[in-house]
DNA sequence: TATGAATGAGCCTTCATTCAT
DNA sequence: CATGAATGAAGGCTCATTCAT
């Protein structure tokens, strides 16, 4: 909290005017972060386009945002591991508003374009590889390029696709 | 430290005997989890059969260790999420020794059966869902039975093979 | 002082504009409680009565009004156990007001009903037990009901009475 | 917490090797100080004596301590005037335990020689001004010399006899 | 070699007070 | 006059590490 208020340039006590705790401070930049990220998905969302171009329109989004500012990527990526993440997953289970990612898998299930698989699983081959994908060009351990990303993307297809 | 002392029926001091720092011990611990878990694969391990049987042994294998002690492997994520995950694999990438999970992707990438691909994407590619699925059945968002296992394995090698 | 902001409908800042400081809203708080405490005891005050009776009506008028409010009891008492209780006591004693409860002493000494004694024992010695048993009713330890306190009262007046 | 460490020459983590928390601190030190106080009530204790001679020499022992250790004597008041006061009193209530001064109680109730009032009553008759005598010596508002004192029990005495 | 008491920087949070608006 | 955002010292507590025994 010390280092929060200092970047923003302010007393540490000021961040209490905002939020309420910490776990407070965490979920909101949370809410913020992910908003932000589908906000971006939603822009030239290619609305009537195949469910395949929908998939490479999420995924090529996300990645590009994720690699684009490493910090906001490390954050999201703790959120996910910390029990929070999976306290917010469990919430969204429950109450049927579909975002927009459960949305297209929707539609490739209706269309029997995709397995028959519980969404969880689709998701972890989906995303799975495009999150490690992500981490590892952040860490340097190779560059992911315009065609390797497209080629990520492609494999990850593959990985849910009948 | 002090209740990692405490379960090994030790004094606080007692620790730094055996290991420098708290680092010094995370270290060490994961190097002998990940020693465990190799030792694991290596049994049975089908020196003579395909790539794609080694690649389903692995994966097997890991996914059924993982999943089985549900805190060792939330020890595994959390060090590979953090700093010092990343400083282990710039180390490993120097020295050339191939871990076992290496040489099977270089088998594969030598029968042209896998995608000319960056390693790190390649382990991502096969690896990251493999991570997810199990994150997930452990938070018990679905229920990973044997049937379900294989599709993941399969799906995985999907996403990798040419 | 948040806390008595709201209550008061006012903003933070607004009660430095009618108090100094906390303390001297404390100060304040107190005098304007101790007033309304005397008033009620000046209310069919037994002007012609005996000093026995003097004090019965001071006493059974007291106890009552802190009973009926253990809030303002609580204030009150740990006003009095504070440091600004004690300065209170010694700035009284120097200006030479008599407040009504000295006066009931002092006509009962003069009339030699009561003992010789300090008047701050006098004071310990009939009004010690009184918010004892306040304290003692709110806390819930007895109950203290009309003939109770009435046995309470004679208690104390024997207790001061030659 | 820190004022504490600080008088006690250690570390303000050194505290919380010895008392789980600041409440365990003060309820210990609280169990402390009433065990000595106690154990000098019991020296030289008139076991033969009468039940008014016991309660003398109680209050006496008492008043004593109190006045002869100012900071003590805050403490313990600040302690009864305390939730936990509060809370340690309704504890002792509930096992039977009768202490030394519920003690002298009961035989003064048994011998018919004190009003059969409610224990916490006759506490409050004969302890409240016994306290607030004290405190009045110690903020210097008069001086309780050996006679003072005498009287001053003498007068407790009163209020409870019948 | 093992112990465990001691350390003290650091953590999150509260709250009386100020001051620009 | 009133507002309320901002302040920052202080609070209780934790925990990796050290060192005399």
């Amino acid at each position: 909290m010390a280092m929060v208020a200092e970047r923003a340039g302010v007393a540490a006590g000021t961040i209490y005017r905002y939020f309420e705790s910490k776990d407070a401070l965490i979920m909101g930049t949370y809410a913020d972060l992910e908003g932000r990220l589908l906000k971006k998905v939603k822009e030239d969302f290619p609305e009537q386009g195949t469910v395949r171009e929908k998939f490479h329109h999420l995924a090529r989004v996300l990645v590009t945002q994720w690699i684009s500012s490493p910090v906001q990527f490390r954050f999201l990526e703790q959120f996910h591991n910390s029990p929070y993440g999976a306290a917010r997953r469990r919430e969204k289970m429950l109450d049927g508003n579909k975002d927009i990612c459960a949305g297209i898998f929707a539609e490739g299930l209706e269309q029997k374009l995709i397995k028959e698989l519980p969404l969880p699983m689709l998701f972890a081959l989906f995303f799975g590889p495009l999150v490690y994908v992500s981490r590892d060009h952040i860490l340097g351990f190779f560059t992911l390029d315009g065609a390797l990303l497209n080629q990520a993307i492609d494999s990850c297809w593959s990985a849910v696709k009948r």
